[in-house]
DNA sequence: AACAGGAATGATAATCATTATCAAAAATGA
DNA sequence: TCATTTTTGATAATGATTATCATTCCTGTT
């Protein structure tokens, strides 16, 4: 596995960040490192960490996908004001009423939790009651 | 409302289908009716529909976005082969291990099985096996 | 029926995230 | 070292969706 010097910067931008970036906000941050790095370059990086399990991508059904450096088995819950994304575990186990995929045979699944995270539920509330 | 003859029939379109159908999958067959139907319009009147509430928008993580003319709660099962939808029935109690999202303010949610449906399960099967 | 005002239309351009292309540069390995 | 493969940066292309805008179509009121 060729390891380069920008590979090495862009899986590191995305394990040491405790948020869920971007491919641009990734780029972004790249930059201060890379002053020239392309964009493309980042993308290929992120799908290329990604094929080799070591981030995970996440697909949102709206909006530009977001880079996880965690890639235990969680689920994600997006706040619809400010755009965070929270960890969740599910209990998958009888997750579905019964005989209802007969035959399917499941590889994967993906949840989206959508709301307003706890700030910005209260930021709400506040300007609500002034 | 206004109910103009191109969104009665992209209504009558999609609810009418047992699939799940693309915009321009609505936009193909309303021009089976209406031949100089703009793409524009099919896109504005789904999701005119959509904001009614008459029918549904399932936003894929990849590709492009499919509609729904049952309206009821359930969620669906993709084949990564054909593209098909399946609809299930969720058990969403007890889905979220308890205390995870205090204080987040759930709207809704989204989930997307990936997997292959039995016809292409079985077909796979079939060319494996000779 | 005529008319005015707002809404919807078709055509087209613009947007945004992502992929593809490709020559130049860098890494790898015999 | 030198040849081969991989990766890079720059740029163009793609695909789905939205925005724009002049024209046309409704709809309700006289």
């Amino acid at each position: 596995m060729g390891m380069t010097k920008q590979r090495r910067l862009i899986f590191d931008i995305v394990k040491n960040s405790r948020r869920h970036m971007t491919a641009d906000e990734v780029y972004s941050e790249a930059k201060k490192e890379i002053n020239n790095i392309g964009l493309g370059t980042v993308y290929r990086n992120l799908d290329f960490l990604r094929r080799e399990g070591l981030v995970r991508r996440v697909e949102l059904p709206d909006g530009p996908d977001r880079y996880d450096g965690n890639v235990t088995p969680h689920e994600h819950a997006r706040c619809i004001s400010c755009g965070r994304l929270l960890d969740v575990r599910l209990k998958t186990d009888e997750l579905l009423e019964k005989g209802q995929l007969e035959g399917f045979e499941i590889f994967g699944c993906e949840m989206h939790i959508v709301g307003l995270c706890k700030e910005c539920a209260e930021k709400k509330r506040r300007e609500k009651n002034g």
